[in-house]
DNA sequence: TTTT
DNA sequence: TTTT
């Protein structure tokens, strides 16, 4: 009814963009996010597998690399599989509904392959918006 | 960059309905949040104002009432205006981008303009969603 | 740095409860979580694994029961484990910080040990508030 | 019954910290956050007070500035006061239970009390964490 | 298999 | 009253 995941984190590796028989683009990566700890304690990781779609699939594509900080919202998607010997298996994944660069592409580096992209220079696809002038109430 | 709601509570009153003037239906309705604590302190509530657009605001309306147990998620949203005294004051409210219904209607009540009524039997508009089997990794 | 996780979903079966050898409570349940999606699309849920510790174990094991509805709010975490053949396998968990009871146990039902028990009357443990009117500001 | 927000902005200045009178920190800072709108929409802005308590309240007052952009998880907190005319007034605010900081302070710039200071060499405050290899399932 |  |  709800399933809801937000996660901070950064990208284990460059995302890979593959694309549907039917030409949707999908990309996935790893995302690493610490576990808030006391000092003593040894950091824990988890890293956690993110799937894009559409525009967005290809924006991370295309702007994201490996060590960017992004902020992930999406639903937590339990899938069932059958491996190679037969045994069922399952897949947690994280498919996102927004991915929100949270630092700049290093210069030249992977994941920027121009001068000035940001996420504020992308197209966020079309997202219906109201104005609040005209609640009629 | 980043605004995510999500309250669990009960609506006040029966959601108000409206149409702007250009026909895009609204709905508003404030909704009563308990505050967890413990046992012997005097029950806290926060009151919060719901803005609901579209499609759902009139699944709100046909289908909400008082008392009723929602769950929202949405984004805060403080609006600036001058009272009538030409004084600035801000609002603050959520706009729900879903409003999910926890409870069934009571037979007969306000809410409940007919039998079987349920949020599962609601039109969700359009939804675009993937099968996972498509996924060419 | 964020990890956050929110459902609302149904039990599939009871809790199970156990305790670490330095005595703390461990439950364990599953989480039907239905997909929102178009009317006319077969339903499909993911089925997620929920650990909660403490007190909050014992009042699941104790009010909770197959099919009662809640809202578990937690972090996503991913373990690794090495299975009997010896393969690297991971398993996806979402460790519950808050359980919430969202509809009332059946009478004399399981997970109804005596009449009048809500999520109301339970235990939250301690949990520290602050009152805003002493906001020195 | 549950109410959650997570926000990400950037602080409009510095916070500003104060103390109970039996004692206990609470810094405020007002948060904006952008809406992520179309390319060609001017841009607005959600100016969100925050309020934070204890430990956390001292870390931000120490090592947060203006223009920092920070992760907000909290709850909204809607307040009734009268004014000085006697008229009823609300007040919305959002109670940071956690405040992580995702950029570096500025060298030498307000916010930034001495070198290699970052969120991660604080002191997070007792958390109780659990070891998943004590899990006895 | 992993990020700073 | 406001941040990049």
């Amino acid at each position: 009814m709800l399933n809801k995941v937000i996660l901070i984190g950064r990208l284990t590796r460059e995302p890979e963009l593959r694309y549907t028989p039917s030409g949707t683009a999908v990309a996935k990566f790893t995302l690493a996010v610490d576990r808030r700890q006391a000092r003593d304690r040894e950091r824990e990781t988890d890293f956690i597998d993110i799937v894009v779609w559409q525009k967005q699939a290809e924006n991370c594509a295309n702007y994201l690399g490996k060590g960017r900080l992004v902020a992930v919202e999406g639903r937590l998607q339990i899938r069932s599989y059958d491996d190679s010997q037969g045994v069922r298996r399952k897949a947690a994944e994280v498919v996102a509904e927004n991915v929100r660069f949270l630092d700049r592409a290093k210069e030249g580096g992977p994941g920027a392959p121009g001068a000035g992209h940001t996420a504020e220079g992308l197209d966020y696809g079309s997202e219906i918006s109201f104005n609040e002038d005209d609640i009629p109430f």
